[in-house]
RNA sequence: GGCGCAUUCGUCUAGGGGUUUAGGACGCUGCCCUCUCAAGGCAGAGAUCACCGGUUCGAAUCCGGUAUGCGCUACCA
């Protein structure tokens, strides 16, 4: 790379980002920290009826938790509409752009005509010959233009995409797009390539619904006169039925999925596995590596169904990673939003750090650690007796209980070793299965019927909520 | 309709003419471990590499066509 890497996200502020978007995001970013390059951010805000209040923080907020950080920016491209006024003028002078009057509707009904005829719909180029006082005339009427492109009427574009390779258009096939709206905004066309240009991006980088517009905007760079830079169509996430993700499909927006309890740290790895893989068996990488391998020509062309199972899988493989700290403190808003509310706040981090090595490698979501934990938070528990018995006798089940409290009772140390050395004689005594046995503990000490291991999770509950808890379960048997 | 892109197990993918009886992962099934649930270990099912032709001694790999899917075809991005 004999130039300075830089390129840009570019997400228009209409709510939270998708997760395709994210994508895009962070191939980008990757490509940038990979080379030593430089990540810009890029608010495309020239759509006014779409954007959305907050946006841009919910965007930059959005990166940030992914760890996303970029170099510049963000530019905002409605404060810099006087830019792309000035270089859709220029065209106009140069007879590259010409001013069109047409209205929507007259628009509209070409199109609907078009399709009825079932010809290719497009601008039938009404206003491209204007003369300087028919435009007068028109403008004198209080009409307002908009700026068209003045497509070459003949020849061929040659799009070469890094990914794809060389994809060729007949320009007659592409018609005069606008440039410029008639509210002073530009089209996403005329404000990216304007802006591409003048930030200096050495690559673009975007999802290849793209690829089809692309003969434009090489087009206007060399109607412009600039140097273009390198494409590279980046192949669409879809739902699984194959068509685009959508909301559908069910979560799409990148905060539905921080909501869920996936970390940041599994989102960059599933989602860098979308399209891009560094050999025939590596999956789980540390963001360091995936930047050390990341490249371009590893990325595929194919169109990825974002699979819901491999990510919660992953995540899971993730939370084991962790810490204990660590996955107790990431728990910790969750746990305080999921459990009952009659469950005193603020809830005890240092309790959680105590009960997370029991919990954590059975969890694959954050959110599911408040249903997990409950029963140590909560005062007493309502099990139900018929749970308690399970297939045993009532009277069976009753016998149980009593003999580990007599037995517990007398244990010296609340400790997970201690209580199973003391209790774990009984299964024999009484000729049962460990089984049977400890599930009766089980619900009685958790209320439910699977659980962390027993005694570990009396020893972090306490002797006193254990014991009390073994004999409400035993009064309801007898 | 036109134009464009794509097509390897259900899904994510490896593979780029002979090393392939097409490898890995998720999911699924079974076994082991085991106080339950997980986690972990092992094993298994699952892909005539969309189809049809061609090139070649030899093709998942190269070429052409067909089919299918998807995208674009806005004063949206």
């Amino acid at each position: 790379m004999d130039q300075q890497v830089r390129v840009r996200f570019a997400p228009s502020p209409t709510g939270y980002p998708h997760v395709g978007n994210i994508r895009t995001a962070l191939f980008n970013w990757l490509f940038a920290r990979h080379n030593k390059g430089v990540f810009i951010l890029r608010i495309e805000d020239t759509d006014q009826e779409r954007k959305i209040e907050g946006a841009v923080e919910i965007i930059i907020d959005s990166l940030k938790w992914l760890g996303m950080d970029f170099d510049e920016g963000p530019y905002i491209q409605s404060e810099r509409l006087d830019i792309y006024r000035k270089c859709a003028e220029q065209l106009v002078h140069e007879g590259k752009a010409y001013y069109c009057f047409c209205s929507p509707d007259r628009l509209d009904a070409m199109r609907k005509q078009q399709m009825a005829n079932k010809q290719p719909p497009g601008y039938d180029r009404r206003c491209r010959d204007l003369s300087p006082d028919q435009v007068e005339a028109e403008k004198k009427q209080g009409k307002v233009p908009v700026v068209r492109f003045k497509m070459p009427l003949t020849g061929r574009t040659s799009v070469t995409d890094l990914i794809r390779g060389e994809v060729i258009f007949e320009n007659n096939l592409l018609d005069d797009f606008v440039l410029l709206k008639s509210d002073g905004y530009p089209t996403y066309h005329l404000a990216s390539i304007v802006d591409d240009h003048y930030m200096k991006i050495s690559h673009v980088m975007r999802a290849e619904e793209w690829l089809s517009s692309t003969p434009r905007h090489l087009l206007l760079y060399s109607a412009f006169g600039w140097q273009p830079p390198h494409f590279a169509h980046l192949p669409m996430i879809l739902g699984p039925d194959k068509s685009k993700l959508s909301k559908r499909h069910g979560a799409t927006a990148i905060n539905e999925y921080r909501n869920m309890g996936y970390l940041p740290e599994t989102m960059i790895n599933f989602l860098s596995l979308l399209g891009w893989s560094l050999d025939d068996k590596t999956e789980i990488m540390s963001v360091e590596e995936i930047i050390r391998n990341f490249s371009l020509e590893r990325i595929s062309k194919t169109a990825a169904v974002f699979n819901m199972n491999k990510l919660e899988w992953m995540n899971g493989v993730y939370i084991r990673n962790l810490s204990p700290q660590s996955f107790a403190e990431r728990s910790l808003p969750f746990v305080e939003q999921g459990l009952p509310p009659e469950v005193k706040r603020p809830i005890d981090v240092n309790y959680l750090h105590a009960i997370a090595p029991l919990i954590q490698e059975r969890t694959k979501t954050l959110a599911e650690v408040p249903l997990q934990v409950d029963f140590f938070f909560t005062d007493s528990l309502d099990c139900d007796p018929a749970m308690l018995v399970g297939k045993l006798e009532k009277a069976q089940a009753a016998a149980v209980l009593q003999k580990t409290i007599t037995v517990l009772k007398s244990v010296s140390e609340w400790k997970t070793e201690p209580m199973e050395n003391a209790v774990r004689p009984l299964v024999e005594e009484m000729g049962m299965k460990t089984g049977p046995f400890f599930g009766v503990l089980r619900v009685a000490v958790t209320g439910r019927t699977a659980s962390p291991p027993l005694f570990q999770t009396m020893e972090v509950l306490g002797r006193e909520k254990c014991l009390s808890r073994l004999e409400s379960a035993a009064g309801k048997l007898t």
